[in-house]
DNA sequence: CCCTGATTCGC
DNA sequence: GCGAATCAGG
């Protein structure tokens, strides 16, 4: 594989979003994590803007439990009072994807249980190391992945699926 | 050990 | 210019 202008672009680009060299590297493909450096270095743009800078920013607890609140009868003297509409199940306000979703920076992580119709669902992490998770970021209306993992997840498709068929 | 980027240096 | 080997660090 050699630097065509499209896959220098596309480094770029990818560097530049904070992906990793090795990242860079298999999303090119033909290449090692040893040759991305390499070229990032001989192109002069070592330094980037710090995406992975969040070392923390809250994975976000997946909520052990709402702790079923029992309505317990209340009593008053010997008068057991019958118990008052106990809330079946608070619809829990949720944080609205709207306000989750705005332009989650790659590496912000979600569990299962914090995606939404607007979240990536694209899996991130090895499941027997306990850091699994997804990606999170916000997802177009109506598909499951965020724009960069769409376009993983959908490329070998399209190739696939190239219309053989003749006119 | 897994990973990261940085550097070196033979090709 | 390229990138494997190597280094230094988390």
């Amino acid at each position: 594989m050699n630097w065509t202008d499209e896959r220098v672009e596309l480094l770029k680009k990818l560097w530049s979003e904070g992906l990793s060299a090795s990242q860079i590297a298999a999303e090119l493909g033909g290449v090692t994590r040893n040759a991305v450096i390499g070229k990032v270095h001989r192109l002069g743009l070592s330094g980037r803007a710090k995406a992975p800078a969040a070392p923390a920013p809250r994975p976000r607890k997946p909520r052990p439990a709402p702790a079923a609140q029992v309505a317990r009868p209340m009593v008053q003297g010997n008068t057991v009072l019958a118990p008052v509409m106990a809330p079946v199940a608070e619809p829990e306000p949720e944080v609205v994807p709207e306000v989750a979703a705005k332009v989650i920076p790659m590496g912000e992580r979600c569990t299962i249980l914090d995606l939404t119709e607007f979240t990536c669902r694209w899996p991130v992490g090895d499941p027997g190391k306990g850091d699994f998770h997804y990606c999170g970021s916000r997802s177009k209306t109506g598909l499951p992945y965020c724009a960069y993992h769409a376009r993983i997840a959908y490329q070998p498709v399209q190739d696939r699926n190239r219309r053989r068929v003749a006119r």
